[in-house]
DNA sequence: CATTGTTTGTGAAAATTTTCACAGACAAAT
DNA sequence: ATTTGTCTGTGAAAATTTTCACAAACAATG
């Protein structure tokens, strides 16, 4: 029912809340929420229509109620593991962000064909070999994979992942990949996203004129 | 006149084009280029109608043309220069891809407090101290930075860019940055991605059931 | 206890984006 | 030359997303 844009909405929320909640703020009003999310307050508060929180006319959301309800909305009740094949570049910078930030939500196992990573443990992460993809990813009950591979090997390592299991993929390879209809991919293509901002980077090209 | 979503679009056609042209293919039809975009062929003629791009009935559209008239729609005339903020994992990472990918979309300078970083030179980029950020970017009339410092210090560092000149960010810390109106930001948030896509990733979350 | 002022929840309107569907163009075949 | 079939360009419809705007709720104030 919650649309994908929603969904994104929500887990940024959520994390302007756990921010608020160290200040020690016990409620919060759309308009303060959508402020801090960049966002308006109407929106906030059809997204929270959305998971069906309820607040209180004249004192906004309770802050921690929200973030419980964001939780049972959002995570998986037993946590969810994560995959990611490829462990080079960027696939260790990925690897040092997520290291430790969500435990619900963490890289179990990292894949590469490189024999030189094989076997090391990055950011306390075990880096399997290729050929054991399919066997992890169904062991450690992963549903989630970040793919950080080359162009050329994206597809075959999506498929190889979505062989053990994975319903959902994080896809860094600038190349669209073609899947199944029932499994999610997420692409984050910084190719394309740097060329968007440098369009609108132009001086010529006002992203919007609101006079 | 043209949507963000539709400059996204754009690029990565280009990319595709770049590729078809490779294999010696001189015209394409919008339903391939469609499939090849994961988009639909109405979209992709819709987008081109933007650019004033014009095909052939029956034969489709003339790749090179179709090139170089991206290239006039989305690249600056002289070229654009980028400025890397933050040289840590993921800066280290971004500088490696970006190095001599597109000579007119170039990182022209990277900054840093860490004095470790600073004076070094990573995949041909010279790395400056933050207190040169403002001079550095001025002088190369660099018009686009990419923000990979921590949370706390994004803000900082995303104020300070713009003194400089530049008129649009790429965005990796995961806070909303808080700009004038006029300044373009796309943010690029992993969190967030990887939480989206673990949540479509739990069977009980179809993304969308087209029976 | 009535009043005041503020905030929620949500129908309805507006805006934006995507898809439909078809006239017109035209290459290829006969 | 005519027919055939396919593809573009685009007006119009459909779908999706966002904003508007207001009744109902209710804490605070006097
Ligand atoms: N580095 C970046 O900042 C960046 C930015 C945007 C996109 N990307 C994309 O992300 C991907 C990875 O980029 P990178 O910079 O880390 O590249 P990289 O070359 O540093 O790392 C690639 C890793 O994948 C491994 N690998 C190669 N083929 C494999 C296979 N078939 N199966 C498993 N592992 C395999 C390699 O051994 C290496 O460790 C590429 O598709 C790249 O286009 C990277
Ligand atoms: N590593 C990742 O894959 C990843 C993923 C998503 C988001 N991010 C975000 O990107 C940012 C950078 O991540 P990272 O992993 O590269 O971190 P990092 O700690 O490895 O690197 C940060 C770099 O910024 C520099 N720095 C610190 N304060 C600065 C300042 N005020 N001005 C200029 N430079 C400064 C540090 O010296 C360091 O080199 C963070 O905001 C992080 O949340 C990183």
């Amino acid at each position: 029912m919650a649309s994908e844009k929603t969904i994104g909405r929500l887990t940024l929320y959520r994390r302007i809340l756990n921010e608020t909640v160290l200040e020690g703020i016990e409620s919060i009003h759309s308009h303060t929420l959508a402020a801090k999310a960049g966002a308006s307050s109407a929106q906030v508060r059809r997204d929270l229509m959305e998971i069906g929180y309820v607040g209180h006319s004249r004192r906004g959301y309770d802050v921690m109620g929200l973030i419980e309800s964001l939780r049972e909305f959002l995570d998986a009740p037993g946590g969810q593991g994560v995959a990611l094949v490829g462990v080079g570049n960027l696939g260790r910078a990925v690897l040092a962000y997520f290291a430790g930030r969500r435990p619900s939500l963490a890289i179990r196992a990292a894949f590469d064909v490189d024999s030189q990573k094989v076997g090391r443990v990055v950011h306390g992460c075990r880096c399997w070999p290729m050929d054991k993809i399919e066997d992890v990813i169904a062991e450690e009950q992963i549903t989630t994979a970040v793919i950080a591979v080359p162009v050329a090997s994206a597809q075959d390592a999506a498929e190889r992942a979505i062989r053990g299991g994975v319903r959902g993929i994080l896809n860094f390879a600038p190349v669209p990949l073609d899947l199944p209809e029932d499994i999610h991919v997420e692409n984050i293509d910084m190719g394309m996203a740097l060329e968007k901002v440098a369009y609108f980077s132009r001086a010529d090209q006002t992203t919007d004129q609101t006079t």
